[in-house]
DNA sequence: TTGAAAGCGCTAACAT
DNA sequence: ATGTTAGCGCTTTCAA
């Protein structure tokens, strides 16, 4: 009943060496004769030996430095919920001597993804988390990271061949079918042939594979029940003058229902309210207030949720636990998708767990 | 730039005093002259005092023992997911000193509930989670508790005038009206009449408030649209021999969907399977094995997610946060009501975010 | 290369 | 009632 925690103490003594030489070879800091190494490893083959990692990070005095390097949050909701997450974090994981230094960059100005990239280089933190929204300009941060020996989670956005220590995000072609399921909920009894659309709205798709990951999976929902037809309209800024018409034209056909690809459902719900154009299903993404609005009002029907607090919160969490638990990350941490509709949607704003 | 952290050996000579002194009124041990007791708080007042859980972790060499009153999980699904939980929080918390002992009671016999709690009151633990299944054995078993005074969270099921630490769970209203909106979903467009029924399979209603917070939610949702039939129907156990004859009764009306009140949603369409009933919509709670093989048959069309196992892990992390880290529980953590579709499933089995 | 020893910030037993 | 001191388990400096 009694449990003997054993310690670097008791590894010493039954080595035969001082705690000094145990601690040297456990964090491989060489200077430890190959004599006295297979002592210790011995001892530590027979001995089930747990570090006590509490004790560890109070005897090192050390602070760990997390950099995050994330979109500005003032210019956009999203964001800001990101944004919280981390500051969550910060405050769970202060104890433990880790703190956080955000880089920010500009969502529309990808240079100033670079510059921030840099800074954090020179700036040697130990660990990185990362939003690589702009997929060409992440890839060769990624390698400098890498080259520094820096240890980097990223999310929100997964991008192939970069390895970090973890990827934290849905999985974008599943959640393009479960778009499709909720367009397609309401009329499973019917017979007649209908049109569905996907639309992304003000985004660089070539270099957005989610985005195509998310139309890939729609696609493939309603290619199984192979009666529909499927459109995709690309309607570029709703800044641009030509947004409305891109819009027209998409509604000339005879929509039932329409998926919008990114959080900009609203764009699309204005322009159906301001145009009187029929009801017809919409689903998107995101708790975005003008979103939340009309899923309110009954004009979007769904929204799936990716929840960038809790990713953030996450991130944070993976590298923490990395550098003060030495707890190996999972390669990919995928988020459940998350079907708000106008009777859950304020459990969800009121819940608070991470 | 470089944060002074400002620990008890400071307070101890800005006050004149030494550490024991100061340790013995910040925790209120008594044994301080009234003298010296102004000396350290009139510091504390000035001095942003944080104290370092980490060290005071370590220093006192303190077992947290943490009691868990839940149902024996080997018989049943949920409550399995409910001892994973559990079993996940033991791992992120045994660097702390914490140690979870488990008592479990039957679902069945509530003697071994009052049995169990006992049990604990004698082994004294540090704190108590506790699913408070039955709610007349409950009360006494709060009130026993907090003579002792072990501080409890409660989870899964809500019980009025108790006063725990925290309650865990979600809100059975919204829940109830979101099973609602769920059923209506498909049927917006009509305009025929129609019937929904709302069915408690194998429960003691008079002990559940919660199942009646459901219905009285599912009940609300369709009044304010005025259109449709209610109906309520208590089938007792499927063991029973006139289960079935019950559920024939209620399928003697022209339903249009039935909203099963836990998690037993299986056993009718089981039912409906057996005697080639119609198919209505179907909407359920939990993500058991028989639920989920209705829900990929589109037999079930949504299953609300209760998260037992995160429940329980927040529940334990919780307490830990309490005793070690001095976190005050909100009195309530509502969990957000997860709607569960046949597409949006993996995502959910696949992901293991607490 | 090694061991001894002084921390880390706090607790708790033990004198006084 | 108070101060002193020896831990807690590990890190890290410093002499040797």
């Amino acid at each position: 009943m009694i449990e003997k925690t054993v310690g670097i103490k008791d590894i010493a003594r039954l080595a035969g060496v001082s705690t000094g030489t145990v601690d040297r070879v456990l964090h491989n800091r060489g200077k430890v004769s190959e004599e006295a190494r297979q002592k210790v490893l011995i001892i530590l083959e027979k001995i089930d030996y747990k570090p006590n990692f509490i004790a560890r990070n109070l005897g090192s005095n050390k602070k760990h430095r997390i950099a995050a390097l994330i979109p500005n949050s003032e210019v956009d909701e999203y964001w800001y919920q990101c944004q919280k997450g981390i500051n969550q974090a910060a405050i769970d994981w202060e104890h433990f001597n880790v703190v956080i230094e955000p880089y920010l960059f500009d969502l529309h100005e990808k240079a100033t993804f670079d510059r921030a990239a840099n800074e954090i280089l020179k700036a040697k933190p130990d660990g990185i988390l990362i939003a690589p929204l702009f997929q060409d300009k992440a890839v060769p941060v990624f390698e400098m990271f890498t080259n520094a020996g820096i240890p980097f989670v990223l999310f929100n956005t997964e991008i192939q061949n970069a390895s970090p220590l973890s990827f934290i995000g849905q999985n974008s072609f599943h959640s393009g079918r479960l778009a499709a399921e909720l367009l397609h909920l309401n009329f499973s009894e019917r017979n007649d042939s209908s049109t569905f659309a996907v639309v992304h709205v003000d985004e660089d798709l070539g270099n957005s594979t989610h985005l195509i990951e998310k139309e890939k999976g729609f696609r493939e929902y309603f290619k199984e029940i192979n009666k529909y037809d499927i459109i995709t309209s690309s309607v570029g800024s709703p800044q641009a003058t030509d947004f409305n018409n891109r819009l027209h034209a998409l509604f000339d056909h005879d929509l039932k229902g329409v998926f919008v690809s990114t959080s900009k459902a609203y764009e699309v719900a204005l322009f159906m309210d301001t145009f009187k154009k029929k009801r017809i299903r919409l689903v998107g993404y995101d708790l975005l207030s003008k979103n939340l609005f009309y899923l309110k009002r009954g004009m979007i029907d769904f929204l799936i949720h990716q929840n960038p607090k809790r990713q953030a919160f996450q991130g944070i969490s993976t590298l923490a636990n990395y550098l003060i638990f030495n707890r190996e990350a999972k390669e990919k941490n995928l988020f459940p998708l998350e079907v708000i509709t106008r009777e859950n949607l304020s459990s969800y704003l009121n819940s608070d767990t991470f």
